[in-house]
RNA sequence: GUGGGUGUAGCUCAACUGGCAGAGCACCGGACUGUGGCUCCGGACGUUGUGGGUUCGAUUCCCAUCACCCACCCCA
């Protein structure tokens, strides 16, 4: 049997790794726009932090995760339960706590573009070793952490880099859901008003009504809609403070002309999510549209430890960014090499290794070929590489010191001296109307 | 974890009712020894996902298993 890569885990090849290069590249360019700065946090972390982090009921951590005992040095050393990180929030802020980053002065806004594992069935635009792209704002309440003007900008920082990647087709879904003082009151009435009609839904929901309520709004069978339709919102108990928080955000949103969408059903699968919750769908992803997700968390940190620090953040599902790119004709232009030079005739490799070396000095990018080849097999490789144009590298050229450059773009050729090379070289291809009549 | 679908050459796909595993594209070489694209000629290409069963004979039928795809669950 050949090894092959494990299930729900792919190689990413060129030319596609191009198109994840530009997307890596389009947020880095927005996040620094709003003074964004790159976190990289261990892939492996103590089991413990994404337990209470990310909360012990939740799907991620009751039975996605991947964990494994590594096994201790010495006798006076425990073994320790570790775990590839299924998200990347629980990270950034345990390095915001380790490092204690409030020293630091005015807010915490970090980014983080890497692998995440979760363990769970395969299926379109879901992996088990999967890719985010995420941001962070999170300090101390004294450096404005709890702002509504944080949840705003992260929002409308996500619409530029949503236009700028060319992402089309995207909607903005919005909610709160309210905070520990004032959730505990919803999930009792929801609760309630659940009991009474449960019976009558779908298993899902059953289970769901048992384990985590809230979470019946996910529901899509179209029997039980009637009745969730019933059921109170979280809009109705937000407390004071939380109804004024979400009222400024949207404030905001409707000031700098960001389009969203109420959606008094979204709910967020974290259990570490309070007040904004939003995210972001895309049309052409299949069943899971979700091309970002994120809200606030303003008692993560202390539900890890630290101090009081209220954040919030978001996560881009890189993958599905990626093909709702593709879907649309968004389409790379992959980097070709600017020339190709053909070595001709035995002993020329060292010459043309050396023109190699002095073009790719000053920024030409070459692909240098072998002298055993014919000159037509090299002219076809430079052809089939979509490579403009072609140096020969023969005897005549190294006595005369003046090189063949022919453009295969028009058929033209001409010889020059090498230091008339990368100029010539970098300059594209003229592709007259005239020249592709000829043959 | 559950349900449905699909596995044949690098890619896209054929192969009648169970009867010699094929084509196009791509790849390599030649025609053409310092000049590509077009054309022609030739070459290589497979444990038909894997293992078992039925059969004189299995790509084809049956069972199992693995992978992928789609959906559920859940999430990015």
């Amino acid at each position: 049997m050949t090894i092959k890569a494990v299930r729900g885990t792919r190689d990413l090849l060129p030319p596609e790794t191009e198109s994840w290069n530009q997307v890596e590249q389009a947020a880095r360019e927005v996040f620094a726009l709003y003074n964004f700065h790159e976190i990289r946090t261990p892939i492996l972390e103590d089991t413990q932090l994404f337990a209470r982090g990310v909360g012990e009921a939740t799907d991620i951590v009751f039975k996605e995760m991947y964990t494994f005992e590594d096994r201790a040095r010495a006798q006076s050393e425990k073994a320790q339960s570790l775990t590839l990180r299924p998200e990347n929030t629980a990270g950034v802020v345990r390095a915001y706590i380790e490092h204690k980053l409030w020293e630091r002065p005015g807010l915490q806004k970090l980014y983080y573009i890497g692998p995440q594992f979760r363990r769970e069935r395969p299926q379109k635009g879901r992996y088990r070793q999967f890719y985010q792209i995420g941001a962070e704002v999170i300090g101390p309440p004294s450096a404005g952490s709890e702002s509504p003007a944080r949840d705003a900008e992260v929002l409308q920082m996500l619409v530029s880099l949503l236009q700028r990647a060319g992402i089309k087709d995207w909607n903005l879904q919005l909610n709160s859901v309210g905070c520990a003082n004032c959730r505990p009151a919803y999930n009792e009435a929801l609760r309630q008003a659940l009991a009474g009609v449960v019976d009558r839904m779908c298993v899902d929901c059953q289970r769901r009504a048992q384990t985590n309520p809230l979470r019946v709004f996910d529901c899509k069978v179209p029997e039980d809609q009637p009745t969730i339709e019933t059921l109170p919102r979280i809009g109705e108990f937000l407390d004071e403070p939380c109804r004024e928080h979400f009222a400024e955000v949207l404030e905001i949103l409707r000031a700098t002309g960001t389009p969203y969408t109420l959606n008094d059903r979204l709910v967020r699968g974290l259990d570490y999510y309070t007040r904004t919750a939003f995210e972001f769908t895309q049309g052409s992803l299949g069943a899971q549209n979700a091309i970002l997700g994120g809200g606030r968390y303003d008692g993560l940190s202390e539900a890890i430890g630290g101090p009081k620090a209220p954040g919030i953040g978001f996560a881009i599902g890189e993958d599905r960014f990626v093909m709702a790119l593709s879907a649309g004709e968004a389409v790379p232009s992959s980097s070709v090499p600017h020339a190709y030079i053909a070595p001709l005739g035995a002993k020329m490799n060292a010459a043309a290794a050396q023109l190699a070396r002095e073009l790719r000095d000053q920024n030409v990018s070459v692909e240098l070929g072998d002298d055993s080849f014919r000159l037509k097999k090299s002219f076809e490789t430079a052809e089939k590489l979509g490579i403009a144009k072609v140096i020969i590298v023969g005897e005549n050229e190294v006595a005369s010191g003046q090189f063949a450059v022919k453009d295969l773009k028009n058929g033209e050729q001409k010889s020059m001296g090498r230091e008339q090379l990368p100029e010539v070289l970098r300059r594209p291809a003229r592709t007259s109307s005239s020249s592709v009549t000829e043959v």
